[in-house]
DNA sequence: AGACGTACCTGACCGC
DNA sequence: TGCGGTCAGGTACGTC
């Protein structure tokens, strides 16, 4: 499932792509979670000049002042490869002039593609809403308590909230509250100053460590064999019900928590 | 406004 | 084996 981690991670291994001159797209029937009618035909013959990431968007930017904005959703693939036979839920497809290929592929068509014009990325409407980026100085202590001085709700939800934090999924926030020795059904604004620090500090670790084991697959993720990093080999707590806490041997407990799957030790975490 | 529930979608998995 | 039910989860949107 591709987070902030493995985002960050596809952005790093396609850079190859700079340089590259479109020649062709495909464009499949299926409704996207965004329904773009954009002109996919301005992109012909433009270069990639770079590759960035905002949140879970990977953002590519062509010598023509357009930029293509593609979200993974739950359950999207990007991959490169030499030559593209269209399979099953492939959705969009950048073909260069030198043989390779981009290919979008999402099952669960959770995920998009859009096109717009480079220089109203700062304005586009989805973007304008976003939080901080979590490994951000501006992601810091005073920040995040002012922010949760008003939250009533439960510190899980809270900082799954986009405009809180970007790139906090559900799997992180587990792992982040285990770190922080935090229960996730603790009231936002009931979090003691400590509690707050221990977060940030939490998350930043979590995610910084789930970068680094994302970059060790991919190379094999590019060359379309793979599809993951190896961070679920570190999960502390995340799907853990019913084993033992690493920390202390109590059992695992599950709860749902606004309909997600919530994890943790009710002896490590208070 | 904030809090919360639900829809979107397919594939993996499980029990019968 | 096959079939139906449930779950996975990021995000937009509707409702109170």
């Amino acid at each position: 499932m591709p987070e902030l981690p493995e985002v960050e991670t596809i952005k790093n291994g396609l850079q190859s792509l700079i340089g590259k001159k479109v020649s062709n797209y495909f464009r499949s029937h299926f409704k996207l979670r965004v329904q773009n009618v954009q002109d996919y035909q301005s992109l012909k013959g433009s270069k990639v000049t770079s590759l960035r990431r905002r949140a879970r968007y990977l953002i590519i930017d062509f010598d023509c002042n357009l930029s293509l904005i593609i979200h993974l959703g739950m359950s999207g693939r990007l991959v490169l490869k030499r030559q593209a036979e269209i399979i099953k839920h492939d959705h969009f497809i950048l073909y260069f002039n030198d043989g390779f290929c981009l290919i979008f592929n999402d099952p669960r068509r959770f995920g998009f593609v859009d096109l717009i014009k480079s220089k109203n990325l700062n304005c586009y409407k989805i973007f304008a809403k976003l939080g901080p980026e979590p490994l951000d100085p501006e992601f810091n202590f005073r920040y995040l308590a002012a922010k949760l001085k008003n939250k009533k709700s439960n510190i899980k939800n809270v900082m799954m909230d986009n405009e809180i934090v970007v790139g906090v999924g559900n799997i992180y926030i587990n792992e982040s509250l285990f770190l922080a020795k935090i229960l996730p059904t603790t009231n936002a604004n009931c979090l003691k100053l400590a509690q707050i620090k221990a977060l940030i500090s939490a998350i930043k670790i979590t995610i910084k460590a789930a970068i680094k084991s994302g970059g060790s697959s991919i190379n094999d993720y590019v060359d379309a064999k793979g599809d993951q990093g190896s961070f679920q080999n570190n999960f502390k707590i995340y799907g853990k019900n019913g084993k033992k806490c690493l920390i202390c041997n109590q059992i695992i407990t599950k709860i749902v928590q606004n309909g997600r799957s919530s994890f943790y030790c009710k002896e490590c975490q208070k």
